[in-house]
DNA sequence: TTGAAAGCGATACCAG
DNA sequence: CTGGTATCGCTTTCAA
């Protein structure tokens, strides 16, 4: 018994039993306390608060979740942190989960199936209520073990695809499709795409399928493709769109995986000394704050990053209360400007 | 608001007793199988692995945390997470951590201080191996938690003041300093200082302090200032730039609080038909992955976000097997481009 | 309104 | 090598 006292004073780390000794109530009332107030008389309440304060109690969540039926982490599991690519739908999604006084566990996989099992389980460890992951495309086991879980799984990002349960994103084919229909109806003849297209970014191959797909459609020749595997930044768009117009001087317009890419590319056009849009038109994909102040401005789209974000936390939500599972479709939008407007010219 | 997750009873979450059941060994060493597998007939590992599998085992580390001495969580706080200010810190933290089966718990408080706390909190109450935090600003009571924790506390990005533990950083004065300096020596002479500055961002405030001090050690005319409490965005210092020129035509530099209020500002510029480096020169802070492709390209500060994440791990690593607390500055970088290069025309 | 006692799932220390 | 058994801190009946 002396030895346990000891011990706990060594740690230093109150507990309910600390705050319950204390006041010289039982443990479990001071949990009511906590959890129910108003079963507590007031004047103890008091009291226990007080000690609570004082000792500067932190309830220990591990053995509340462990005891209790509850348990308030969502594991959240994104592909890349690197610009902003998903760090506004953390942001939203972290502050509307915060409402519900849920707590993000966070997991990145850089793109790597291998890595994305291994945060899963580890996700998964914590008994979450709730797991919220990009995409719709996982390695089988990553499906399994989400399946075997019991608790709502939200997709999010991507809708285009088999859903594990709930999903909340858009369809990146149609992204690329209207890439393509936009440079189509400016007069645009020989588009190509670029940028980088990791072996794990199933939104970015859709995207490139549907812009296939579209020009395919309107008889355009084929698409001329030039990717890398490596992240992208401007300095990779420099290099591609170099490259690319040294072995296809034909080419007239530009269809970009990602903004940050594309701003590279609009260096090199300038270097090479094409004329953007009348030249060379360019347009990109993600919609970066930046997009708007380069020169010429870039025509892009914007996908909803913040209402992802802040419907994935609706949709985690209505899960845990027990609402079917759906499939919510977050617009996108097409925004126009200098590096495609021929057509005013 | 507590959420009750779903049944209990109706899934059959397989635990260690299940597998021991099954394989027929008592938990225990099943328990060892995981933690120490060579302490385990190889022939018995191999079935209770099989069971594992088979049942898709995943490890209640509420249960382990509560049990064992660590729980091999980290608590990470951020005052944002927008335009990527701190997404790349987090990227390279966790995926440093990840290498030590450490996982990140992520709180956002926005740069609201009473959030702050709640979060703090939190993250505490699911007993982290320790908390990496931005700033070294902190409530009172924030302090008091963090150090009552007794467990190591990591704050990163600003080394300038009073450290609770240990710290990653750069001490943000100095930023300003370098800020003005430059300007000083491109020859500008009227500098304002423009962009958003919350009340929170301790940070923004020191540049800011540290650019005034410069600039006065220098003889020159005070800073004009004109900020704004929202967040930053081009938008913002489109507005901000306009505005300060119209009441200040004298103004012939402008030191701003980040890159993506800056090109705001380049572009409000360009609308006056004021040259940017003639007239006026720009500098900014942060190094947006777009600061090289505005036009003119902007001269910035660049401060090593990878090696502060990087560094933050090791840190939190090697105060957790018990070395001391220190202080580790990581340097930042003046990244001059077009916006000031007055002194080569 | 309050308290006693039985878990929750895993770990750790001892025996066997 | 393997198996009891006592925790870990809190929640949750069930009584009082």
């Amino acid at each position: 018994m002396t030895i346990d006292i000891i011990d706990k004073e060594a740690r230093n780390v109150p507990t309910l039993a600390s705050i319950a000794e204390r006041v010289g109530v039982s443990v479990n009332t001071v949990s009511r306390a906590l959890r129910a107030p108003n079963t507590v008389r007031v004047e103890l309440r008091r009291r226990i608060n007080a000690a609570m304060e004082e000792l500067n109690y932190v309830p220990n969540r591990l053995a509340g979740g462990l005891s209790g039926t509850r348990s308030d982490i969502v594991g959240v599991v994104v592909t890349s942190l690197y610009y902003s690519e998903f760090a506004s739908i953390i942001d939203s999604l972290q502050s509307a989960l915060l409402e519900r006084d849920l707590q993000v566990m966070l997991a990145n996989t850089r793109y790597n199936a291998d890595q994305e099992l291994r945060l899963v389980r580890s996700i998964l460890s914590w008994r979450p209520a709730a797991v919220a992951i990009i995409g719709v495309d996982h390695p089988p086991k990553v499906v399994e073990l989400l399946k075997a879980s019991g608790i709502p799984i939200i997709e999010m990002w991507d809708t285009g695809g088999d859903v594990i349960d709930t999903a909340v994103g858009f369809d990146h084919t149609q992204v690329g499709a209207a890439q393509a229909d936009h440079l189509i109806a400016q007069g645009y003849r020989r588009i190509a795409f670029l940028g980088s297209v990791r072996e794990n970014d199933k939104r970015a191959q859709k995207r490139l399928s549907g812009l296939e797909a579209a020009a395919a459609a309107a008889g355009l020749p084929e698409i001329t493709k030039h990717t890398a595997q490596q992240g992208g930044n401007p300095e990779l768009g420099e290099r591609l769109a170099t490259e690319l117009l040294e072995h296809h001087p034909e080419i007239d317009a530009i269809a970009c995986n990602s903004d940050v890419v594309s701003f590279g590319v609009l260096r090199a056009l300038k270097k090479l000394g094409k004329r953007v849009p009348e030249d060379i038109g360019v347009i990109a994909f993600g919609d970066n704050e930046a997009a708007g102040c380069v020169t010429p401005s870039l025509t892009t789209i914007r996908p909803d990053r913040e209402r992802i974000g802040k419907l994935t936390a609706e949709a985690i939500v209505a899960r845990i209360n027990g609402s079917e599972p759906r499939i919510t479709i977050v617009d996108w939008q097409l925004v126009v400007r200098e590096s495609t407007q021929r057509s005013t010219l």
